[in-house]
RNA sequence: GUCCCCAUAGACUAAGGGUUAGGUCACCACCCUUUCAAGGUGGUCGUAGGGGUUCGAAUCCCCUUGGGGACGCCA
């Protein structure tokens, strides 16, 4: 059976990134009707926050991506010791008592001789006499990995085919830490050798660690997986996407009013590709379409607009009750607490205009008053006294009729005729005194929503105001 | 700097030796129209550059250029 994982550090919140990582991750588990581990890689004890857990948790099941199994790499110890001591009884390993500055300045002297850094491994090549004294002194101590000095280690990745690195460029890496607590190269396998992960998805960042890591399943005699790196997501200068360049985390995204399925739906589109000529899918028809032969090599710009453009086409597809109920926190938000029936008419005349959720705060003024104009708005329609003599008229008049939509055109077209003016003359002005701004959904539908009371209300607030 | 990866319009992508290089977003124009959206119709814009291989190259190979990633007692 298939079997993936999703393995973030709980170090943030859910960036956007891990959240397209764990995405193909689902997509690929459920394709192949297989399972997704979700794995919490928090050996780092100063980093990793509870807090982050649990926004990674909620994240991933607002986008609605469930897991099948969950760990926790901090309750995996006495395992990692385990095979820590499995490959120093074989040989593959030794202490090395290098202190952090140490390393440091050596990596500074290398900086300035400009030569690549790696480490020298002084350690390595100590003698049992010079071990044995650090040993009796009680100095402390990391673990290294002895990694091959010749030949070459080549990925056989599914979406990039064969890479292949010098051994000799391969440093050895650190395993267990001065405090005992093991590190993430060697824990991932351990991890997915023993979790019986088959295939490995992850981002492309991580190419550079895989030699390492294949190096440390052949002196542990694991059987290898397959893997699978995918493109990067990067922000529109092409930099690494980060809040400078946008939301980064899910939840930014939830907070400003995406729709987790118009998420997913983006979010599956970098870097992939599901039909020559289609790209809306539900996450249903994503699952049967997605094959890693189809995943791209080349990082992907994460475009805001397309977001935005899927995100109203998804609003666009719910119901009024639907769009009320996901709005109506937004509003809240903004102080602004919405009838049920208002709320309802007015989603029924924004839920076209919508490219999030919070958008819907734009149209305040059906709620509360209006309390400024648009400034171009008042200098066009209410500076001149006939303009306003007409205005007047036009308030006089209506407040005759009913305020119902059609009977509100019907009256304002023959008005705008029996005056000799076009409809937008009237329009405009009167969208203005209603809602403060030059633009809104269709004037009479707006007008029977405020209702007769309000809205001659606000003819004579606008007259009061110029 | 060293190693690794990548390269189709402004963005996401299709075409895996033979297509007028296709689709989507954005953009422009027109239609609809009281504004803005939504919708409809049409349009502009692309194979980074240079060498090969081949009857034929976006597609295969090499070089250049550009971009990205990694180089932690982070993951």
């Amino acid at each position: 059976m298939v079997t993936v994982r999703f393995a973030p550090s709980p170090t943030g919140n859910l960036h956007i990134g891990g959240a397209r990582t764990a995405l193909f991750n689902y997509l690929f588990a459920k394709n192949q009707k297989g399972k997704l581990l979700l794995r919490i890689e928090d050996t780092d004890k100063e980093r990793s926050k509870k807090v982050y857990e649990d926004n990674i948790f909620a994240s991933l099941k607002w986008l609605g991506l469930e897991w099948d199994e969950l760990y926790r790499q901090s309750e995996r110890m006495e395992t990692y010791k385990e095979y820590a001591k499995k490959l120093e009884t074989s040989g593959h390993t030794y202490r090395c008592y290098c202190t952090k500055e140490e390393l440091d300045q050596k990596r500074k002297l290398y900086e300035k001789l400009k030569k690549p850094y790696k480490y020298d491994g002084t350690c390595r090549k100590l003698s049992p006499e010079e071990a044995q004294d650090k040993e009796k002194k009680g100095s402390p101590f990391v673990v290294r990995f002895k990694m091959p000095s010749s030949g070459q280690t080549v990925i056989n990745d599914l979406v990039r085919g064969k890479i292949s690195f010098e051994n000799s460029e391969l440093d050895d890496i650190i395993i267990s830490r001065t405090d005992g607590i093991p590190t993430y190269n060697f824990c991932v396998v351990v991890d997915d050798a023993l979790m019986q992960v088959t295939h490995i998805l992850r981002g492309e960042d991580h190419i550079s660690n895989t030699p390492r890591q294949i190096q440390l399943y052949a002196a542990l005699g694991f059987k290898l997986p397959e893997f699978a790196h995918i493109p990067l997501i990067l922000a529109s200068d092409k930099s690494r996407l980060s809040k400078r360049a946008g939301a980064a985390a899910v939840t930014e995204y939830q907070e400003e009013g995406y729709l987790p399925e118009a998420l997913i739906n983006f979010l599956s589109l970098l870097g992939c590709s599901y039909s020559a000529s289609e790209e809306i899918f539900p996450l249903s028809e994503i699952i049967n379409r997605f094959s890693l032969k189809n995943v791209n090599k080349s990082a992907a710009i994460f475009d805001f607009t397309k977001l935005d453009y899927l995100n109203g086409y998804y609003i666009r597809q719910k119901s009024e009750t639907e769009i009320a109920g996901l709005v109506k926190p937004f509003l809240l938000k903004a102080g602004i607490t919405p009838g049920e029936q208002t709320l309802l008419k007015v989603v029924k005349l924004e839920k076209e205009r919508l490219k999030k959720l919070a958008d819907i705060v734009d149209s305040k003024y059906f709620f509360t008053e209006v309390t400024e104009y648009d400034p171009a708005g008042m200098e066009k329609h209410f500076k001149d006294p006939l303009k306003i003599e007409l205005f007047k008229k036009f308030r006089e008049e209506i407040a005759g009729i009913d305020f119902k939509t059609a009977e509100l055109e019907t009256f304002t077209r023959s008005f705008a005729e029996k005056n000799g003016k076009k409809l937008g003359e009237l329009v405009h002005p009167v969208r203005l005194a209603l809602t403060g701004k030059l633009i809104s959904p269709g004037l009479f539908e707006v007008m029977e929503v405020l209702g007769k009371d309000t809205c001659l209300k606000r003819f004579d607030k606008i007259l009061q105001v110029i």
